[in-house]
DNA sequence: TGGATATAGATGTATATACATCTATATTTG
DNA sequence: CAAATATAGATGTATATACATCTATATCCA
């Protein structure tokens, strides 16, 4: 769907502004697919974000800060996610050993076979709705970046 | 900043998962940017989008269902955002006459103030902080909907 | 015309977001 | 070394998101 039919309008300031929006609204997209395929393995969007950074560090242990700044979304409260997926015995949390501040956090067999499972599905339905060339995408990322580029 | 060092993570399964994930890295950046400036007018992203929309057809009056429909995240509880306005004397609420089931919107004249002075400086920040050619702009329009041409 | 169904929106619940504050441990420096 | 400052993470609060359910009004149609 266009982005005109989805937010039923046409009076953009500008192709930049347009563009702002078509970003928000892709966002929008991308995590409502997300989301319904995690729902079988009763993940939420940001807790399959965490396990996925754990995962990309196993079998090394993570603080609570490592985590945070590897977070798509900066704003993220890591502890109170952790805390849910530590009800669900996914991960383990202990007090770091060098650095008594810390909270060290450790994915279980559990969590890393769910991740695994999910990761396949959510995979699997990328490559499946999301239709680009590798040419395409990779243009897609070099004007993303080009957005972004006054960023401090 | 570059992805990579956002998320600081180099590995992507692919240029599509990668511009995937950079949709919503910048999706959250914009969000973030929008959300610091509209706090001096006591005003949330969302409650900014539903005055924007009710700008757009003024004078005439919307419906509950027709701002939602014009919503960019479309799980917006619209009634709610709608309350929060309300409180603030930047709406009033009425009962549709010719269908009482609807919930007829109205911009009050202070909203419609707040609403242009914080339009003015949103916009002058966006032009400030992104920097993209309006033809550069224009190929992330078409990409952005090429990645989504699968959609149902 | 009156009971079944549909629609509009309000309301409830769990989790996330955005951000402030608090507590415990580390580090700095006077 | 002790007091001041910094850092890590937990916790609190308002609002949003995602979604289910409930209520009131409208429409459909036998």
């Amino acid at each position: 769907m266009k982005l005109e039919e989805a937010i039923k309008s046409t009076n953009f300031k500008s192709e930049v502004q347009k563009a702002g929006l078509n970003i928000l609204y892709t966002a929008w997209w991308i995590k409502t697919l997300s989301i319904k395929e995690l729902k079988v393995f009763d993940l939420t969007h940001e807790q399959y974000n965490v396990l996925r950074i754990l995962k990309g560090k196993y079998p090394e242990l993570m603080c609570v800060k490592d985590i945070a700044s590897r977070m798509i979304e900066k704003s993220s409260n890591v502890p109170r996610i952790i805390d849910r997926l530590e009800t669900k015995n996914f991960i383990k949390r202990t007090q770091g050993e060098i650095d008594g501040r810390q909270t060290v956090i450790k994915l279980t067999t559990l969590g890393i076979e769910i991740l695994e499972k999910a990761s396949i599905k959510l995979n699997a339905i990328w490559d499946e709705s999301i239709s680009l060339s590798t040419q395409n995408a990779s243009t897609l990322n070099n004007l993303l970046e080009q957005f972004r580029i006054k960023e401090d």
